[in-house]
DNA sequence: ATGAAAGCGCTAACAG
DNA sequence: CTGTTAGCGCTTTCAT
């Protein structure tokens, strides 16, 4: 592997020559320059980012850490953030943690040891404190809500976005309203809990727990609770499913087991992912690809200047009337 | 940010014994290690990974190329890449380019900065000639078959189990095949041409070039086709479409447009996603995640030992039958 | 068992 | 405009 030292001395210039040159730096006589660059296209020669990146203490590279990358909802996140690091001259590491919090420490980490210039979050599960003690190394930023005055958050307002399903259901009289959540314990379902709770009080109807369908996230997922409610003796008549994959389970299973749309059940959907166009399904957008660009912006920003403070971006979301409701 | 130096300072020992203490070796006195140790607790201590990466040589990251993250055949790559690479801990760099011969130069010219020890493609645009001399700097793996010397490969036997859909659809009593495919330039496509002309001859079938399909990648595109065939006047009776994607994007465009599946027109999809199950499409599954983790221990054998030559994986593919047939 | 010193490949004062 | 020099943070001979 030829190195700067070698194009110096073939070039008969200095190192700091070949640097400038390589640097587009002013101050460098046309002869050299060309010189210089003939030598460096004769060896093919190219820096060492190694080295690069070791003196300058920056990679151009941010980490992406998400539980798994085997759903469509990081994989619009994902393009997102592509996207912008691109247009940036960034690369984008993927970190993938199985919710594992082992796992997820090890990713942040590379924060300390400069792997990264910052990490972008889709899916943290150390404690906050935690969490965000390791933004003394980086920007970090968290593509959910959070009050951690040194994070950076994109995000969507679950409970009002919730809110509004839920009405919309309410205004076509729907009123023995269920929903589907993925994991139940995470901020965005809970907030989605008090928007069910307060929403149905509200409109003066009960609230029944058999209606709430947890761990709901593959299209597998969908089929399962199709057929539970197909057996239930007090079936909910319409479905808030939070992800477009598991909400297409469900109406596919709704169709395996004898149960009509929107007749007999309603859908929501949520992210308007391929598959909702294709089923015809009614679904909030949360405009995912939109989050991972502004999380890389948010990234890209504080990397830029450190002494920015972290900001807080709601995205906002859009109910899509298709004919599942 | 604390350095080795500093450590060592503190510790009241030399760089290099907290080198030692750092990379496990032995003939450290056990006193100096605990120091050491501690030390390095207290300052929350860690080494610079890009000084390392310098010095080694290596980064311990892979670069994987692909056209774009938007599609479930990638995810399911990238999901057996990632995880084969979190085995070895080895950190996954992903590398769009849009089908763009530039960025994919780019992205290549990864190995010749050393900014990752490998490159594993999905989505060769360039010619084999250029593409092939990058691996000069690194090992590359490619996802499709090839017979240049210098690159390893991870494939499906397109031709093979194409025959064999066809033939599946033969054995059924289908003589009016048709295909979709995505890019038909690209070699599979055309292996995959050459099975239908051969597998339909050999029957004694024509072959109707208004039943091949090409540009069909996304639901949307299936969706297409599916109108297409419902208005053509001699439409075929059965479709193999590579992608369980596009597949479910016909199937729904048949309901849609009033074709009756698998009556009127039959189906067979490609790579057994998700989504095939909840559609209970009969499909072909090359094994993608297979495929990824392959490639990854590929990359990782002739990483490890340079002096390795190339090798070729054939991975076997299965057909799944569900009835859509 | 331990440390001094020489780099890995590059950039950036600084001096001319 | 150009070159000398001192590092960036770490590993690794080579002495001791």
């Amino acid at each position: 592997m030829v190195n700067i030292k070698q194009i110096a001395k073939q070039a008969g210039v200095s190192v700091t020559t070949v640097s400038r040159v390589l640097n587009h730096h002013p101050y460098v006589s046309e002869d050299k320059r060309l010189r210089v660059q003939q030598v460096i296209e004769q060896n093919s020669y190219t820096p060492n980012s190694q080295a690069i990146s070791l003196i300058r203490g920056k990679t151009r590279t941010v980490g992406l850490i998400l539980p798994f990358s085997h759903h469509p909802y990081y994989h619009a996140i994902i393009a997102g953030v592509m996207e912008e690091a691109y247009q940036y001259g960034y690369h984008v590491l993927l970190c993938q943690t199985s919710y594992n919090p082992d796992q997820e420490r090890e990713y942040l980490h590379m924060l300390s040891t400069r792997q990264v210039d910052g990490v972008i979050s889709c899916s943290r599960v150390l404690p906050w404190a935690e969490f965000q003690s390791y933004s003394e190394s980086g920007p970090i930023v968290v593509c959910e809500y959070t009050e951690q005055s040194n994070l950076s958050a994109v995000y969507t307002d679950h409970y009002d976005a919730f809110c509004s399903g839920i009405q919309y259901l309410l205004d076509r009289g729907y009123t023995r309203i269920g929903y589907c959540v993925g994991r139940k314990t995470s901020a965005s379902s809970q907030a989605r809990f008090r928007a069910y709770q307060n929403t149905l009080h509200a409109a003066g109807l009960e609230v029944y727990s058999e209606w709430i369908f947890p761990d709901c996230i593959h299209m597998s997922d969908g089929e399962q609770i199709a057929k539970q409610i197909a057996k239930m003796d007090k079936p909910p008549s319409a479905l808030i499913v939070t992800g477009d994959e598991a909400a297409a389970g469900v109406m596919l299973g709704a169709r395996q087991y004898g149960l009509r749309i929107p007749d007999q059940l309603a859908i929501i959907g949520y992210d308007n992912q391929p598959i909702s166009a294709g089923l015809q399904l009614t679904t909030i957008d949360q405009n995912l690809q939109e989050i991972g660009r502004q999380a890389f912006s948010l990234f890209y920003e504080r990397s830029l200047d450190p002494t920015l403070t972290s900001a807080k971006r709601l995205i906002p979301y859009t109910l899509i009337e298709r004919s599942s409701v």
